[in-house]
DNA sequence: GTGGTCTAGACCACG
DNA sequence: GTGGTCTAGACCACT
């Protein structure tokens, strides 16, 4: 439930709908807008720091980070590699070939364009 | 590390070095070769007959399915549309944009095939 | 051992000693109180959801079911029947007939009734 | 699967279509007739005579018992009633009332007797 | 503090 | 010898 939270805010930020040092709900305001636990908030955004995605700023809030690159680059570029690998065999198995399975890509992408304009 | 097993045997199945009635190690063959518990391979196993990727067959032994289409095509084709979408995100986080994403797939999959060969 | 557990809160319920919305002993206590592992409790509960019985919420604890009829009904009163009917085969080669085979029945309505006031 | 012997055995012995001293059909004869593995059907027969229901003579052939009364016939009895009560208990989830049981295990019987005279 | 998951060892049923 | 189940300990995610 949190995951969805900073996958949420990731999103955002990467529509541009959140831009640098933009201020973010408080943790209660949240919590009440989605009906959660405060908790659950809280680690969300505390994994989103962790990341240096936002920043934390005692009293003051809590703002979009100004989007220095994100540390360990290299490592999290592998990753992704490596998470994009997994996908392609997942696609293979769903009787997609290759070539299906780039155009899906670029539909997800146009899609995702799309849903940007909103 | 179960999910290690069921990704690596479908990626053997992928690669064509396992054929369909092909017959797998058995629970304890693989638990040795690779030292680890029986039990964590017979997870494996379990979680693959349950999307039908392979047939066990009691006191016989493990073999791979007839690929018949997999259950619930459409369900997991939308699974794997928001895990594409997932990755997308978080490229974009990384400094990549839409193009080099998309070259990126790219890459991996020529990677992909050339380790096939191999 | 986990069955026990599952047979021993049907019948309390059964019994009426525990009604719908209780809430249940958490999985530790459980396991302390019985001196079993936390595991074999948490087994347990999880079938007891499957069957509607109970209903778990996570960081919230475990709950008497609200009783709608239970899922399946048809089914389950046929597999009620086949074991009746391999319990009578059962007790005819224990040497008893019909009559007294109906007679144990009543025989053993009448103890749970009795223990059930207690 | 050996189970389902065993029981089929013992229902045909209730029902008087197998008499003392019949002769069963042999291990082989049962084996390919129902199309399963010999060492199925002779795991059956062993427990058929560990119960003292038949009687297995070296080359001549396996014979069902002279009934004497079974073995440990109290002990017996008390898992008859456990049993009972428990399928009193799973009858009571089902929404059955104790009359409704009693009228349940009269039915079973009744079928029970029509089917043998079949 | 709640329930859930993973890995593991011992044991079992079956062919 | 095949796979399956049960109990368990360590660890995890979430409220």
């Amino acid at each position: 439930m949190y995951q969805q939270i900073v996958d949420g805010i990731k999103e955002s930020i990467a529509k541009g709908m959140l831009r640098p040092a933009d201020k973010l709900p408080s943790v209660r305001e949240l919590s009440v807008d989605l009906t959660i636990n405060h908790n659950t908030v809280a680690k969300a955004y505390q994994e989103l720091e962790r990341m240096h995605v936002i920043e934390v700023i005692r009293g003051r809030g809590t703002f979009v980070a100004e989007s220095a690159e994100p540390a360990d680059l290299d490592g999290r570029l592998t990753e992704l590699r490596t998470e994009i690998s997994r996908l392609l065999v997942e696609a293979l198995h769903l009787q997609l070939n290759e070539t299906q399975f780039i155009e899906l890509v670029k539909q997800v992408l146009e899609d995702w364009k799309l849903n940007k304009e909103v």
